[in-house]
DNA sequence: CCCCCACGTTAATGAGCGTTAACTCGTGCC
DNA sequence: GGCACGAGTTAACGCTCATTAACGTGGGGG
């Protein structure tokens, strides 16, 4: 009860951190319920009910990747929107970073939209507080780039927009294959992916207004 | 040995039907893994193990359902790109008849891309070969209707422009709530999603071309 | 020096679940 | 009428797997 016996200064985490690596890549490649704990374990060199010394349950791994996406995208969200002058810059910002994460960190954005059901109903709801006000950051920052898409009657089309633009962006783990295997003649480098997601992006968008426009 | 003693004309499906409607429903709602066939049995009436007088196994229903959509993708995609005169018109076909599935059929577009790992070695490579084939249909349509697409290094781009506008559909789902709940103040129904996704859709492959085009 | 605690280990427990076995019931056909 | 068979039922088996128990160990502060 002295003072703390534990040092979270530099290497309290990274344990903890390797295993929720491990753990999405695996939830990523057999979904959550396809992989035992003794998987997880033998990844990060321990074995078995090791882990339990650094998560309450397998339940609670996926809780922690789950809210901890949910909270990254949301807050950088914030900062990006909040960035630029005017809503067209913060659009384009919102999206760059949006494909950045779904680029760089696959395994979570797969899981992301995969393994929402096996959370507890807590957990879930959490995850999904964070979820909608990511899309309704989306959803101001669309209408507000997109005049046609700022009327009232509207807002129904810009939010499925941006549902829809999501699954654009997100469609990068299906797009490519397992995580380094580039060939560079079928397939496109990470720089060249991302700035065709951001134009693909932008198209769907302004095709969202001009149907808005027109209807 | 005689006379075929079961009667396939009209109503010698329909329990076979009805088991592959409800395991659908249940493995979009809680995942292939998640349901039992208990579950599945009680669903259509019957309880358990009477399951196995119409499938060999849990496995057989996951396989029967990801084949048959594939299957029925492909076939209706190659009928409807081989229907208009231009390519322009056979990528709209195209495009419509991705909307209708995923719109119709949402249940099977969840599964068809979430639970591919659960097949065995055998089934998957069927459905990959199925599913290959309904990209390349799409990849030669689309470069076809977009010329600047057309060049040889520009093939990457068309075939990662293809799986974002499928990933861009089949958000579908994730749009909308469970099946029948429509309200009619915050989302679209049916047609005006189905507008909505198509102009979309034909808004991400513009900006592909657009981008082809520059670099 | 010794004690405590973070970090692991292996063995046991107990539930869930896919599948099979054994048996029943109705019904069309010879 | 009896027989074969499609279609179900319940009970039992066997396996996987998350979680817990009980135990070991090494190193840093008192």
């Amino acid at each position: 009860m002295g003072s703390m016996p534990n040092v979270p200064a530099a290497s309290a985490l990274p344990r903890r951190d390797q295993i929720r690596r491990e753990a999405a890549r695996l939830f990523a490649a057999r979904g959550f319920l396809g992989v035992g704990v003794d998987e997880i374990g033998k990844a990060v060199g321990i074995s078995g009910p090791g882990l339990y010394r650094h998560f309450a349950g397998k339940d609670a791994m996926l809780a922690d990747l789950l809210i901890g996406i949910s909270e990254r995208l949301l807050e950088e969200g914030r900062r990006r929107a909040d960035g630029g002058d005017g809503a067209a810059d913060a659009l384009d910002a919102l999206i760059s970073g949006h494909v950045d994460f779904a680029l760089d960190d696959r395994d979570l954005i797969t899981l992301h939209d995969r393994e929402l059901l096996n959370l507890k109903e807590e957990d879930r709801r959490t995850v999904r507080r964070l979820q909608r006000g990511y899309v309704e950051l989306w959803v101001d920052v669309v209408r507000r780039a997109h005049p046609p898409l700022a009327g009232p009657d509207a807002e129904p089309v810009a939010r499925a927009a941006v549902h829809a633009v999501f699954g654009l962006i997100n469609s990068t783990p299906h797009s490519l294959g397992p995580s380094p295997a580039q060939d560079d003649r079928v397939a496109l480098q990470r720089d060249g992916m991302a700035a065709l997601l951001h134009s693909l992006a932008h198209g769907a968008f302004s095709a969202a207004a001009d149907a808005a426009a027109r209807g």
